[in-house]
DNA sequence: TGTATAATTTGAACTTGTTATAGGATTGAA
DNA sequence: TTCAATCCTATAACAAGTTCAAATTATACA
């Protein structure tokens, strides 16, 4: 019985675990697999870059890929899998976020977002078909993009603002997560679909982490987090001032 | 030159004037066309309903409605528009709304999106339907939902809370409507993936437009919103004590 | 080593949203 | 009433995602 492994479990095998203790039973037929499915991974993001998010039809993928138009099915299961299956960024993401040094927890908080979407806007073509993906609804790949990895990061990041004193002890951590998150999928959604300008991005994830963190913060971490409200919604409204109205 | 009408204007065609001034020169020819996109409008709430979110073919709708597979796309444009048009639900929203007595500005809010919620979630097969058109990132209809009255009537709560002393004077009134409306987006996104079961969806939201208005908040209403911080996660937290967990 | 079995690629076919073309109906003017 | 212009409908076709039966290949076992 063949499984088809989830763009998470393949997420998974390239983040941490690089031991090579279990590949001695690769066999041809799983070499083999592994390279069409690398092959077709590749020409993925090629197309993308190139022709960006209509371009990636699944006839030309193959071709690529130099695979039947089957194959990719069989890979991965559908497109949106596919697409799905080239968020790796998640190492970059670690590798640069080591890199700042923050002592303030809610500093590192904005930080991480500013950082997730500076690596985001670099590509935007690819990125914005990624997105699109996660926001399909016709197939039940939700899973896929919160994985464990991630999740425990961002609630790795809030425990330490709560055991700093800056965040309620009261208060859902999880559900606090989960409020963040809609907040920057859906200024995402807005960027893909040209609601926002890549400009005003940064500024709007800013503004939306520090309204509701304010809203679980204690009072003493009240006031930065209300100087941080302003600052980025002063961002907004020039930048919303020299272009087009984009609301 | 024939101009397909955007779901938005046949929306606010529904909503207020129906000041039936202007009715005198409808020929047949317009009669026709009219009756024919009201037959169209019927057969896809009636599809949608029976069959859900998948079952919605157009060439079945053309068949239902007794019109050939082109005249959908001459009269609407596109399946989605379809399905966007189904969107006429504000005048029962502004009914019910009117009915609810609240002196309270910010429980003004907080019942609006309740009842925001109930009329969703009273019919989920349509509407999950019609949110999934709403996050659909393929063409661009996205000025459809975003109306401008649907944002006149939610400027106008937020600024009575400004006015009454509750949202400080200093926050942008246009950007803290926008984050409120990220969390909606998100549950309903939430919701019509599975993500959210239905019992939490209320919550949900209560939750999420709690924290960012009491980031928004004057310190004397900051206690409120504390609490309702504290009392929708705690029924979100009981609600994913019985269910499985929905994360 | 040879063969049976299981898995996998493949090319064709199916489904569905969308569009181009051709034919037909409606309106306004002579 | 009749003719011409215009708009609309319907058929067919196209493009793209997805699936299915058959061929092909690798593995397991004698």
């Amino acid at each position: 019985m063949s499984v088809i492994p989830s763009p998470a479990e393949a997420f998974l095998d390239f983040d941490e675990d690089e031991a090579p203790g279990e590949e001695a039973p690769l066999g041809r037929r799983e070499a083999g697999k592994a390279e069409r499915r690398a092959r077709i991974i590749h020409a993925a993001r090629e197309l993308i870059r190139e022709t960006g998010n209509a371009g990636l039809s699944m006839r030309v993928l193959a071709q690529r890929a130099g695979v039947s138009l089957a194959t990719p099915y069989n890979l991965f299961g559908s497109k949106r899998a596919i697409v799905l299956a080239l968020l790796e960024d998640v190492r970059e993401f670690r590798e640069r976020f080591a890199l700042l040094r923050a002592t303030d927890p809610l500093e590192r908080i904005f930080q991480a977002v500013d950082l997730q979407i500076e690596i985001y806007l670099a590509d935007p073509a690819l990125y914005k078909t990624m997105w699109a993906a996660v926001f399909d609804t016709s197939d039940d790949l939700r899973a896929t993009l919160w994985n464990d990895k991630r999740d425990a990061f961002w609630r790795g990041l809030i425990a330490a603002a709560v055991e700093a004193g800056a965040i309620g002890r009261e208060i859902s951590q999880e559900w606090l997560q989960r409020q963040l998150d809609h907040v920057f999928r859906c200024i995402m959604l807005d960027w893909i679909v040209g609601l926002l300008t890549p400009e005003a991005v940064p500024s709007a994830a800013q503004h939306g982490y520090a309204l509701i963190l304010k809203g679980a913060a204690t009072p003493e971490w009240s006031g930065p987090l209300g100087a941080r409200i302003l600052a980025s919604q002063q961002r907004l409204i020039e930048a919303q001032g020299e272009k087009l109205s984009p609301l």
